[in-house]
DNA sequence: CTATCGCTAAACAAAT
DNA sequence: AATTTGTTTAGCGATA
């Protein structure tokens, strides 16, 4: 069931579009000054009739969010119970008011501190937020979200940490009259955060103390969802621009729920080229396939043939290690394999041919689309968040410091801060081209999932039986059938939210 | 009640 | 030598 908007319905039609526009231009402009949400701002004219004659948001990836029920308190949402909560009409009409003053100020719950000082509370939830106005209300962002955004605005996608401070200095004044703490908070979430990645800088290179930090591609789809579930982020605002159309109310009451995009929705979901100049180019190649094909499915059903029916499997994923604590760290204990069960030698050898041909097209998804499926906040951008790499990642590699991991995981060389400004991506990208889905020595040795499954394996026959195992996982878990083996970034739905795989998640894998 | 998450503080080492 | 940067541990409150 889709939840709408009522209040924001109402909000939204009642003033016209034209003043709503000008009014969030004005206001998204003046709070984030010189980025790439003012640029892409800029790129918009807005005539005198309020229309948007260049609309860099029309095909945002945040375009057609919708908000999908998803438990038994949104139905909450629909009935007008909530209407009557608190004072939320008054705060809904002051949030519309996107000049300052005093009262106003008041109204949006802005903390005046008679010393003019630092506040530790949280920006009230029921207000949009405007970083450059509430600057006495800690800003409702994850410092993983404020250094992804740092990062992601900075034309080479790669900052020192010392700009990282600038950066959230600049769009937070918030943390201009904070104590100092937050800059170790920064520090400490890009050391322990795997979404965050450090950049080996180039011999002779200098750019002070310290290396550039960047966004670990792997992880940035994650940080995208983060970021799509807070509240009053940014693009969100923008994709009210482009599309104000009812939109999913937390983002206005500032309530915590997650999005979901349904499948139909993910094929329209591409990134303004304004914001997203390499993501949206990595895109509009493979824009024309969908996400769940009629083939995905054929093979998924292959698949539960061959691998027996799901429901009857072992709740527990054997080839994940199910973590233990020693010594407070949290570790893997060793695990006992499970053979896979096969038909006929040539049935098997049918459809493994078919299971890695999706599994190419799986491979090429799980690395190049930015939309991820998730529930749990622990899929999103946290120390715990796993991705479909780091599942086949020996997470404990003997020796993978930060000069290692270039090697092991393929990271492109690093470019240097003020150099091409080739995303590091673009190369990992280049790994998967459609060809390579037709010969089955070329799947097998050139691909980045190959070359990790075959690091992690001990032999050429083991390595490809991983292979399909794993495709048969993915491809399962993208038809929407629970499975063992779940891959833990995508296509997780509710139901499988409670399923005894997800205990055994990794939840805590170091750098 | 428990586990997880995000934040904060702190100690310490390494780099500049 | 002082400062900045990076890593790690610990603890707390909020939340699911």
């Amino acid at each position: 069931m889709v939840v709408m908007a009522p209040m924001q319905t109402a909000v939204q039609c009642d003033e016209s579009d034209q003043s709503m526009r000008q009014r969030l231009v004005h206001s998204l402009s003046a709070s984030f000054p010189g980025s790439a949400l003012s640029k892409a701002l800029s790129c918009m004219e807005i005539t005198d009739e309020g229309e948007v004659i260049e609309d860099p948001l029309s095909s945002s990836c945040f375009a057609e969010i919708r908000l999908e029920k998803l438990d038994s308190d949104d139905d909450d949402l629909t009935s007008l119970d909530w209407l009557k909560s608190g004072d939320l009409l008054k705060d809904l009409r002051a949030g519309e008011e996107l000049e300052t003053s005093d009262e106003t100020q008041k109204e949006n719950g802005e903390i005046k501190l008679e010393n003019g000082g630092y506040a530790t509370s949280a920006h009230p939830p029921n207000i949009p937020y405007n970083p450059q106005k509430h600057v006495n209300s800690k800003p409702p962002y994850s410092f993983s979200c404020l250094i992804f955004m740092a990062i992601e605005d900075s034309p080479q996608k790669r900052l020192p940490v010392k700009e990282i401070y600038a950066w959230i200095l600049n769009h937070f004044p918030y943390f201009q009259n904070a104590p100092t703490g937050w800059r170790n908070s920064v520090r400490h979430n890009l050391s322990l955060n795997k979404c965050f990645r450090k950049v080996d800088k180039e011999r002779g290179q200098s750019i002070g103390k310290g290396s550039l930090w960047c966004i670990d591609p792997d992880y940035r789809p994650n940080l995208l969802q983060a970021l799509r579930k807070t509240p009053y982020h940014p693009y969100h605002q923008m994709q009210m621009l482009a599309n104000p159309q009812p939109s999913p109310i937390y983002n206005l009451v500032g309530a915590r729920r997650p999005l979901t995009l349904t499948t139909q929705q993910f094929n329209h979901n591409t990134p303004s080229p304004h914001l997203f100049p390499f993501l949206s180019k990595r895109l509009a190649q493979s824009s024309s396939k969908s996400f769940t094909d009629v083939s995905d499915i054929d093979a998924a059903s292959a698949l539960v043939q061959m691998k027996g029916s799901p429901n009857s499997r072992p709740s527990r994923n054997p080839r994940l290690k199910p973590l233990a604590l020693v010594n407070g760290k949290r570790v893997r204990r060793s695990r006992s394999p499970s053979p896979p069960e096969f038909g006929s030698a040539r049935e098997k050898r049918r459809l493994k041919r078919k299971m890695e041909l999706q599994l190419a097209h799986v491979q090429k998804r799980l690395l190049t689309e930015p939309i991820v499926y998730t529930e749990s906040p622990s899929e999103d951008h946290t120390y715990s968040a796993t991705s479909p790499l780091h599942l086949i990642r020996s997470p404990t590699s003997p020796g993978s410091g930060s000069s290692s991991i270039d090697e092991e995981y393929d990271f492109g060389p690093a470019d240097g801060y003020q150099s091409d400004g080739v995303d590091s991506f673009v190369s990992e990208e280049s790994n998967f081209d459609e060809s390579e889905c037709e010969d089955d020595n070329t799947l097998n040795d050139s691909g980045n999932f190959s070359r990790f499954i075959r690091k992690k394996c001990s032999s050429p026959a083991e390595a490809a039986e991983e292979d399909v195992k794993l495709g048969a996982d993915a491809l399962l878990n993208l038809a929407g059938i629970n499975t063992s083996n779940v891959v833990p970034i995508r296509a997780i739905s509710p139901s499988d939210s409670n399923s005894p795989v997800q205990s055994d998640t990794p939840s805590l894998i170091k750098k």
